[in-house]
DNA sequence: CGCAAGTTTGACGCTGCTCAATCACTGTGG
DNA sequence: CCACAGTGATTGAGCAGCGTCAAACTTGCG
């Protein structure tokens, strides 16, 4: 049974026993970690990998009037600190949202299994170009869709890829330990609207929530009114994209 | 003389006379375009890759409404459809807001450059990486800077990346081909809000344009008053860093 | 000279913010 | 088992930043 790593990555490229195995060489021995618990800090450079293995995480910014903006979240399987391999310093920190088990590994080590296994390499940068594709609508998120449809449309995001990885039950409802505080920071609007406007997501039927758990009661309705459209995921295609490229083969 | 894509890449690494000779014939023979131009559709799966090599681009998705959301601009030096190079299919299009010079070369060449030239490939990462960090400091302008701020810390990026490759007077002024609107629809505002908003900055003599030229008149007060701190555009440092790490020599 | 595209300005209203109070839940110690 | 504290959720009132709609003006260009 691989670890979510392992899970992950393997949603990219179809993996070979020792490939898999270099993989949990890198994540085992897990340590287990608190909620608020800074797993990078700004101006850090990494020199080793940190590995997300259960829990929720977010990589985030704080201003200067101490307002903070959220810019990814990490959920299991997730590398925090894939931007210091190659440049130099965090330009943001990573800190935990719930209490999770990271595992960290050596950048040395990191480095060697993607040099000899080239089909990992191949699978991290899907899974950048993946986290990039989110954070592209991300902005049109914030940029462009009023309150309402930018909470549909990220709570469809959480469905979707929990969905994929199987973490949403068959009534649509999947554990969801982020407080309406780090939901609002990363959509950009207040927790008090943020607040007044789920409730009305609630009051029409389309969501429930409560106790540490959402639960998407309309799915097909919430993505119809929020515009949203999972294509940008990329859910699946890109496995057969793999197998089908010699180049990198 | 090397153009625009050889100079942007050698920002992140050192490249010998013969990487730079590969680099070159991926990107001869460029071909004129014009002001409006679509390069790259959503839902297009690139089999090419193209090469801006003057004049400005950007990404960009537009929405059900008709409302539109620039997610990143491209500058001389960009490749156009990186994205789609491992994944399936572009997310988002790709338009030119200049006339412009464009290079195109098969993917399996680019592909067979960076399997040949890993220090390219390298090169090719390192810059992907920081449109990250820009694409992430976007998310904090979006949505945590108010309106005078979001517009002054993205000019204070303009001005940073245009004088980092040497496209900035003196006086603090560089061609600005976009219109009021395409500025807008990268921040998050109307076109209306953002002329009053730029009309204070020009009645507080921080800036100066019109005819498609943009001057910074007082970069770093400019800089202090929008919360703007150059640290995440990596500046230069990575040239360093890349000559440093032997696993990717 | 005249059109087209882009810029500037005005009036008005709504979305979302601020400040602040209250309620609900969970874990802790007695 | 219960009181209590702390954190997060909920609600209210008032206001301001920004959007909408629309008109006038300016600039580039054939």
């Amino acid at each position: 049974m691989p670890n979510a790593f392992v899970r992950k990555l393997r949603r990219f490229v179809d993996l070979t026993d020792s490939e898999v195995a270099a993989l949990l060489r890198l994540s085992d021995k897990p340590v287990p970690k608190r909620r608020g618990d800074r797993l990078i800090e700004q101006g850090d450079r990494p020199k080793s990998v940190q590995i997300l293995l259960s829990g929720w995480g977010c990589r985030q910014k704080i201003l200067r009037d101490g307002s903070r903006q959220v810019l990814a979240y990490l959920v299991p399987g997730d590398i925090c600190d894939i931007h210091g391999w190659l440049l130099s310093r965090m330009d943001h920190e990573v800190v935990l949202l719930s209490d999770a088990e990271v595992a960290t590994a050596p950048a040395d080590a990191v480095h060697d299994v993607m040099e000899r296994f080239r089909r990992v390499e191949r699978a991290m940068w899907c899974s950048t170009l993946v986290d990039e594709a989110i954070s592209r609508e991300w902005l049109v998120d914030i940029g462009r869709r009023e309150a309402i449809d930018r909470i549909g449309h990220r709570l469809c995001e959480f469905h979707s890829r929990l969905q994929s990885v199987g973490m949403v039950t068959k009534d649509g409802a999947f554990s969801f330990p982020l407080t309406q505080e780090d939901l609002a920071d990363s959509l950009g609007i207040t927790s008090v609207h943020l607040n007044r406007t789920m409730a009305r997501l609630r009051e029409q039927g389309l969501i429930e929530f409560g106790r540490k758990r959402m639960r998407i009661a309309l799915p097909e309705r919430l993505a119809e009114m929020s515009g949203f459209d999972p294509d940008y995921l990329h859910p699946c295609a890109p496995i057969e994209e793999a197998a089908a490229t010699p180049a990198y083969g």
